[in-house]
DNA sequence: TATTGTTATACTCTATAACTATA
DNA sequence: TATAGTTATAGAGTATAACAATA
């Protein structure tokens, strides 16, 4: 049995797959009807808002975005919006910062609350304490995993700080 | 209590979100590389291949593809390249019917190996046999419960145009 | 030389609305 | 009237390659 799934891995993977499908489009329709942002451009305000301060084109990338001219001009939208400023890095000069504004702020808070709801609505409601905890240990691990094993074939620059591939 | 979740559903939901954006990314340059498909194309393939007979289009587009017109266009393209037929329904004159070729079945047998692969190194490696199990039980469960509990807002035909950007 | 970021461009995916035809 | 599917079209997202500027 070298080059099939076991059933159950092969069920798992699916339900996994089709699940999240689910929640990827349900919260998006919830983020453009209400903010009129895409999930992406939500995940990049949301960053920046919980971040001590601006941060740079590269950290905002990292685990958002797969291409940096993706980020660009996801950033270029943003910014055209009045949501983030962008600006020189006084550290690096070859770096832009990016800054999130007042009205960035406010969108995200306006935003958010129909998005908890609806994650807690469509994700957790069917899931017991323990099945979270369950979840939330399994996912994190995959999650760490995939980060350190990169996909064959991604050889990409990325990773900012640790030298990645 | 209202309007934010909890610290652990906030991981937790990061994780899965992050985790399977990931797995998305890998698993979709792996079938585009090894096979020139989507991830969308890939499994509506793969439907058609494990299924006993062709598929009507709502049969084919159910938990796959979110429009018909989607799906259509699809459909095109995998017609095109000689993957599928299309032809019209004995049954109801109204309806489709989507059938594999040869040439699809070939592709899918193509392409699979490597996708297993990369779905078991990547999903699957640093799971146990018992996460797997868990993993399973509750991404049915949400799945199954986003079916029945579809988003509110989301009509498969006419819906109220919601504001935008 | 390597890295940061932008530009230009092209391509894919998706979705809405209008349409045909069958039930 | 309701359903199955197609068409036309428009918009958003994403990626590649060439580029400029800085380290």
């Amino acid at each position: 049995m070298a080059d099939v799934l076991e059933p159950k891995q092969l069920n798992t993977y699916f339900a996994l797959m089709e699940a999240v499908s689910l929640l990827q489009h349900a919260v998006s329709q919830q983020l453009r009807a209400e903010g009129g942002l895409s999930y992406v451009q939500f995940e990049l305000l949301a960053r920046l808002s919980s971040s001590d301060g601006p941060l740079t084109m590269t950290e905002l990338a990292d685990g958002v975005v797969y291409s940096r001219s993706g980020l660009t001009h996801q950033a270029g939208l943003l910014e055209k919006a009045g949501l983030v400023t962008r600006g020189p890095s006084a550290d690096d000069h070859r770096a832009t910062v990016v800054g999130i504004t007042e009205a960035g702020r406010e969108l995200v808070a306006k935003v958010l609350p129909g998005h908890v709801d609806a994650v807690r609505r469509l994700l957790f409601a069917p899931l017991s304490t323990s099945d979270l905890d369950a979840l939330g240990g399994i996912m994190a691990r995959v999650r760490d995993h995939m980060r350190a094993e990169p996909p064959r074939s991604v050889a990409t620059r990325r990773s900012p700080k640790g030298s990645g591939a």
